[in-house]
DNA sequence: CGCCCCAATGTATGCGCTTACAATCGCTCT
DNA sequence: AGAGCGATTGTAAGCGCATACATTGGGGCG
């Protein structure tokens, strides 16, 4: 690792000039193949790699993405880690533990939500000739983070509520944003979205109609999601059109853990099973059926349950859960092809990107043979 | 979007020099309180954010660090998605399937491995002040990717396989590289492994301790993995200490996916249920539990199944799976705590950090009470 | 054999920012 | 009031690469 070579140093080597290896590299017909034969030998000699810096500099293009969301897990408080503490070495290679807890290491939810995400992303971005760059939004009051990615970037996505208002306005002054998942406010931004709404509006009128006579429950998540919204917004429009007063429904509100769905239905037990329950999340009603499982109310038989993302826990739980699964991986790839829309035309009207959800009917919400 | 706001805008506008400007962000305390007060005035107006292209090549650093893995997805295969198409608006917003299978969309589990390993990397890179550029090894005959990020970033995270060695030599004469997770071979890089072998030698251990007289049985992994050979050899080191010839256990080998695991068990079914089966990733030991199920044959009571990995569907599953758990949060971690560390003492020896590994004991594995 | 034109290569400039070094400024001290 | 100094600010020189424009070298054709 030397001194980093340059093109200097190849144009010397190879007895050209630094045009002539720059035109090697970006514009190879446009050299002749002798000369571009010796140009690249001396490339692999010094072991030349250009400068993105550089490049990036003169081409006034990074040729990167960045994709930028908001870090749910509190990962600020993981435990310290320092491999390069003393004593490192002498740890022991593994630790068994006899009464493994099923839950051992579960991740945030939205966290997988946003892994699928950002795979899409990375894999649209790479068919595209971009590369990824990622942040994560944390505690950080000079909004230092998403603005050092912002100048190292050509275009920005940007999870909803990840970023503040007005810093987004600043930034979108300077490079194209995309904001992905969000509520479709009146602003200039592309925008890809899912149909939260119609989807639960669906989804629930498919219980109802599976569930006998008996009441109704919805377990919401924090005040301020806005898929949380959405998501009541459209159970309450099924609710209503199958004749049933809104206020006549219960309304619990978690905050899209496992746990909080748990203590929801606790609560529920408590004051009486309702024959439908449908949850914001799916991690809420996980948490749900597990309660009612240990408290001896039988799903689907006594109580029908209905989730929404269609994580992969839903797929695999007992019963295996009614859901509607995110495209995740789509949603990553649409931004990203908004995104270099964006980029060759920078004067196109704001477009906002709609993808189908999909309803995943399973055994939790069906009337039992 | 007009023109993009640069330094020389900024310091026309507060009346200072491009100097001054530049030392408002990087050294306030070097600037009187009047001037930086109206130097900052004029940034937010314009919209300022520095080029981190050119602060980059001003300061022969970059301040990213890059994280390059391989693509087991295949994902070059993915479907088609075109959002910009005409006709887009008229999709609708959701499909309905009735009849769900379980296992709709389950990612590949190395893909699993991978975001975890990615969110611990991102993590400890915003502690270390850095931010994090991601690549995925592709069918890319011209190296492009690996090269391209090589070029933008301070240091390189690689994880074993996902570069060949000539290439990485060359990277590496550039930019530290960090391998992650393969053998600690001879070379020059700074590491950071597991202890496979330990780990799977104690679980055999445990495994047969629990288990009746009967065959052992073993499904690996592909030819080339070093993980699998290192599971492998771990496995074997057990069963011999365990006075057991090697040649007496029922070999099969996987592709680590379910399905090659629900094959094998299905040939183990044939041939005669073993006592015991040990499977070199938890995938396959899913996809054998699956299969022993649909045939009858009882888990854990007829046989003991183990696993390796520690995904989350291991501990979800029925009977819940014996695994060892892979610290892939720290893993990441670890690689930027070294990649860190190169990046202020470039001369230090090279460093191989061994993570532990947590061996979870769970219902698969049990001799029924 | 000389001229014109195109292909190949070299020259020179600028991208936006950091920073060593120079030039000022504002005070303190005598 | 003048000298001396540290605090501020300005000046200018790159950082490594792409590229417009200039220059050179041949080949085809008259």
């Amino acid at each position: 690792m030397s001194k980093k070579a340059t093109v200097y140093d190849v144009a010397d080597r190879a007895g050209v000039s630094i045009a002539t290896v720059s035109r090697v590299l970006r514009q190879p017909d446009a050299v002749r193949p002798a000369t571009r034969e010796r140009v690249l030998d001396s490339v692999t000699a010094l072991g030349y790699v250009p400068s993105g810096s550089a490049r990036g500099l003169a081409e006034r293009r990074t040729g990167v993405l960045g994709l930028y969301f908001p870090g749910f897990d509190a990962s600020e408080d993981a435990p310290v880690l320092d491999v390069l503490a003393d004593g490192q070495a002498e740890a022991p290679p593994f630790t068994v533990e006899k009464t493994a807890p099923s839950d051992a290491g579960a991740p945030h939810p939205t966290m997988l939500f946003l892994d699928e995400v950002l795979r899409g992303a990375e894999l649209e971005a790479w068919k595209q000739g971009f590369v990824l760059m990622i942040g994560v939004g944390r505690d950080d009051p000079t909004r230092e983070t998403v603005r050092d990615i912002a100048g190292r970037v050509d275009g920005l996505m940007v999870l909803a509520q990840s970023v503040p208002d007005d810093v987004l306005a600043r930034l979108a002054q300077r490079i194209p944003v995309v904001v992905l998942s969000g509520p479709a406010r009146g602003d200039s931004y592309d925008h890809v979205t899912v149909s939260n709404a119609e989807a639960m509006t669906e989804l629930t009128r498919l219980v109802l109609a599976e569930a006998d006579a008996g009441e109704i429950a919805f377990i919401g998540g924090p005040e301020d999601s806005p898929d949380g919204a959405q998501r009541w917004d459209g159970f309450a429009a099924a609710v209503t059109e199958a004749g049933v007063a809104i206020d006549d429904v219960i309304v619990l509100r978690g905050d899209f853990t496992r746990a909080s769905g748990h203590a929801a239905a606790e609560q529920l037990i408590d004051r009486g099973v309702p024959s439908v329950l449908v949850a914001a999340n799916d991690q809420m009603a996980l948490g749900a059926i597990e309660a009612f499982s240990s408290a001896g109310v039988r799903v689907p038989d006594d109580v029908r349950v209905t989730g929404f993302d269609g994580l992969e826990a839903a797929a695999l739980s007992r019963p295996t859960l009614t859901t509607v699964r995110q495209p995740m991986i789509d949603l990553g790839r649409a931004a990203v092809q908004l995104l270099a829309r964006r980029l060759e035309q920078p004067d196109a009207d704001p477009m906002t990107v709609r993808l189908p959800l999909q309803i995943l009917v399973r055994e939790s919400s069906q009337r039992p043979a």
